[in-house]
DNA sequence: CCTGCCGGGTA
DNA sequence: TACCCGGCAGG
């Protein structure tokens, strides 16, 4: 985290102090993910985006790197754009100080809020960029522009202020993010005049603690931090994007929607959420970090599924690609984008008959609820039962095609072979094919939910033995027809090769066997006939007889089925 | 009745 | 989980 913030550093730098670096690249530094770590950026330079180190770094830099800042500067330009770099510059042109950046924007701040500016934390900088703006010269701002900028502070510690309450909320809230930053251009504007009065109160009360003001900036300012650099991403697709933006936010999971009512606790409670979580400098790319951090490198369905789909959730109810590029476009873009870099992450459903691959986890999500779940209109409610049906598959390059082939060739006897990897969600899902190699695997097991082969278990854990022995291999006994398993494979596996779904019992030999049909099959017949047949070769207690009873299998001493002579 | 071992109890 | 055992049931 922190080192992408300082990475931003250096960019945001250069902005500041290039004096008036073209407003385009500016947003370009602070949207970009941040290279690397870079601790020992300039500290005058800018803060970094993010709030995580509030305490840690040094005051001024978390109120430089304060989102508000960003994101009005952002405003700024948007708006004003030129306007607000010519004053920039006309700053540095009145300041002769210039040299130190930061003392520049101290400066700015002090002479811009009283109280406030004490700390001569950007924050005040910023308000006076967005407010001064509109009058031609400081000076004639600052008298009547002061009131302004003063709200504009004051709002920003309100917003931080929510942000550290907002901390709290789960990432749930990041979604309001993006509305935020739309909603802040204009929530800005509104709130700003309404909360003025608010402000004007709280304008006494910073008087009367500084102390408490500079904290608030200092949280502010790193919560804040995050929204510019999303912001400045955004507003190169603003227009486009606001509109699905604020679609998607609409029809985003409950959690999501909560947050909208209050934009800005939304926004500032997601940002710095996604500060501290993900290194990620601005909200917008905290989303990617996020979902990074999750699901690195390995997704894990069900955890980054469910942890992320709120986001994704989101997503238009459109199923396929389609649908998962235009979520991508609006805010999952990110994800799939870090992936897409060295490796292509897809999502394949893994619902029997049904191989289809997409590039979003919102999408397969919804492709899984809507046709399988019979969940249509409530593209936008899950419930993480989705997570079940689909499995996320890597490619490094390869095609998709490559990527499922290799997965789904499982041969029936390897997947039987290797009953422990069903256990782990991740790679039972990989494994368990679904809709092409459940041809192959279409046994009575696989043909349930994939959740079933999760039921398997051996009974006793004498009986059941390591699995290194042959698992799958079944020989045929001397007794005749029946076959029966080596009695180190586990009974997982054991069931899930002879076992035809109609046929059981097969007579005599396998007694694990039968054991592990009931478990498994247990459908077709209860546990009826759950006794074995009872072994017909010899067993410890004959063996070795009573006397020697310390020589017998564990199984044997246990009077359970004798692990040592099999039938 | 012998034997195998299931199902359940105990530590 | 490891161990033990009552008791069922096949032979």
């Amino acid at each position: 985290m922190q080192a992408r913030r300082l990475a931003k550093r250096p960019s945001l730098g250069s902005r500041r102090g290039g004096a008036a670096p073209a407003p385009t690249p500016e947003a370009a530094a602070l949207g970009l993910p941040p290279p690397g770590p870079s601790p020992g950026a300039a500290p005058g330079s800018w803060r970094p985006p993010l709030p995580p180190p509030r305490g840690t770094g040094p005051p001024r830099a978390a109120a430089a790197s304060s989102p508000v800042l960003l994101l009005l500067g952002e405003e700024d330009e948007d708006e004003e754009g030129a306007g607000r770099r010519r004053r920039a510059r006309g700053r540095l042109a009145e300041k002769p100080r210039g040299g130190a950046e930061e003392d520049d924007d101290d400066e700015e701040e002090d002479e811009e809020v009283v109280v406030e500016v004490v700390d001569g934390d950007e924050d005040e900088e910023d308000a006076e960029e967005r407010f001064v703006p509109l009058g031609p010269g400081r000076a004639l701002l600052r008298g009547p522009a002061r009131g302004a900028v003063k709200v504009g502070g004051f709002k920003r510690e309100m917003t931080f202020t929510f942000q550290s309450e907002d901390l709290k909320h789960d990432s749930s809230k990041k979604p309001s993010h993006h509305m935020f930053p739309l909603a802040m251009e204009e929530d800005m504007k509104t709130v700003d005049t309404k909360k003025a009065n608010r402000i004007l109160d709280q304008e006494k009360e910073n008087t009367r603690s500084i102390c408490l003001l500079e904290q608030k900036r200092k949280v502010v300012s790193s919560n804040i931090d995050v929204p510019p650099a999303r912001k400045s991403s955004e507003e190169l697709d603003m227009d486009k994007v606001t509109a699905a933006m604020v679609l998607t936010s609409l029809s985003t999971s409950p959690l999501v929607r909560s947050p909208p009512v209050r934009p800005n606790e939304g926004l500032s409670g997601s940002w710095k959420e996604g500060a501290p979580s993900s290194s990620s400098s601005s909200g917008y790319w905290s989303w990617s970090a996020p979902s990074d951090q999750s699901n690195p490198s390995t997704p894990s369905p069900p955890l980054s599924a469910d942890s992320f789909k709120p986001f994704r959730s989101p997503a238009p109810p459109d199923d396929g690609i389609d649908e998962a590029e235009a979520s991508n476009l609006l805010f999952d873009e990110p994800i799939p984008r870090k992936r897409k870099n060295s490796m292509k992450v897809m999502f394949k459903c893994l619902w029997k008959n049904c191989g289809k691959v997409l590039n979003t986890a919102a999408g397969i999500q919804k492709h899984i609820r809507a046709i399988h779940l019979g969940r249509v209109g409530e593209s936008d409610y899950s419930d993480g039962e989705e997570d079940f049906y689909y499995t996320e598959i890597k490619l490094n390059t390869d095609s998709v095609a490559e990527g499922l082939s290799s997965m789904a060739p499982l041969s029936p006897s390897q997947s039987l072979a290797s009953p422990p990897t069903f256990p782990v969600p991740d790679s039972s899902r990989t494994e368990t094919p679904c809709a092409k190699t459940d041809t192959k695997l279409m046994t009575p097991l696989s043909r349930s939910a994939p959740t079933t082969l999760y039921l398997v278990h051996t009974d006793h854990a004498y009986q059941a033995t390591p699995p290194v022995t042959i698992p799958g291999s079944a020989k045929f006994t001397p007794n005749g027809s029946s076959f029966s398993i080596s009695w180190q494979s586990p009974p997982v596996t054991f069931t899930g090769i002879p076992v035809s779904p109609t046929h059981h019992h097969p007579v005599g030999s396998g007694e694990q066997r039968q054991h592990a049909h009931t478990v498994l099959s247990s459908p077709p017949r209860g546990t009826v006939s759950l006794r074995k047949p009872r072994g017909e070769g010899k067993k410890c207690r004959k063996v070795y007889g009573m006397e020697n009873r310390d020589m017998w299998c564990t199984a044997c001493r246990w009077k359970k089925a004798c692990q040592r002579f099999i039938d």
